[in-house]
DNA sequence: GTTCTAGTGGGGGGAAGTGGGAGCTTCTCA
DNA sequence: TGAGAAGCTCCCACTTCCCCCCACTAGAAC
């Protein structure tokens, strides 16, 4: 289950150590690709497989469709995670996402997101003032 | 069932004991994550999956929805019980809930919250002066 | 008093995270 | 076409921290 935060540095070779609790939900072949709010997204080999099906079957029918999946599939890249459990960012998606040596790794249960250390932490004290609004909203989901 | 409350010390390496009474019902595996009020919450594994599963139905769709989801999930920790009773906290979720080395473990039926000692009592301190309205309030819900 | 359990504390081995070198490929420029 | 530079990948090395195990104490049970 990929869920916790990390922060870990991204090396001059650029080479990102993955936490070692995700490195048997991950495997050995991972896709990282571009994500939302300037992050990147980080699939196991069998649930980006399972998201690209998804995607190629859908939105062709509408211009907004068409450019999500051109940003999606067009930014992958597939790599090898290696003995050390590190995988490299190419310099396309390092860019894109403005990271810095210090990158913060976050669990999404199903995937993991890449954040510069700086924009994550500004993202999230938003957040972070919205207690009673959290609260209502597990209140509806049922969960507390 | 979990309920009540216990006062225990969270030592020089962040590990806290569970009260024996609860070790059947928390079993070996738990998941703590940030609460409200600046407490933290620790799940059950089956009832955290219960959570975790309803959040990530939840879909990629809007801004809030992806906030709330990273609020949730990136702050929690999935942690192995240890064979004295213990759990690690992490420091990211330690600082959160602005713990020292006394926590209270607070048992809420489900779930178990953990608050450090001081605002959690100064937390009961002003439900006590607060105790008529609250009366009432349960009274007009219908609980007692 | 004796025994057992709950809570606390600490030491040691090994893994996790990080850094850097060696060797191979690719590209550029003379 | 050959030499040098740049990049990538696989290893190996170092340091820190975490996890497992054992020990101690206080208090409850008998």
């Amino acid at each position: 289950m990929l869920i916790g935060k990390y922060t870990h540095d991204l090396d001059p070779k650029k080479r990102l150590t993955l936490p070692s609790k995700w490195r048997t939900d991950l495997g050995k072949k991972v896709v990282v690709t571009s994500g939302l709010d300037n992050s990147l997204f980080v699939f196991p080999i069998k649930e980006w497989e399972r998201v690209a099906d998804k995607l190629s079957q859908s939105g062709l029918g509408n211009q907004d469709g068409r450019s999500f999946n051109r940003f999606i599939l067009a930014n992958a890249y597939e790599t090898d995670v290696d003995a050390a459990g590190r995988i490299v960012i190419p310099d396309s998606l390092k860019d894109f996402a403005r990271l810095s040596n210090k990158v913060v790794l976050a669990g999404m249960y199903s995937r993991i997101e890449l954040w510069d250390e700086n924009a994550w932490n500004s993202s999230i004290a938003k957040v972070n003032g919205e207690a009673d609004a959290l609260a209502s909203k597990l209140n509806d989901l049922g969960i507390i």
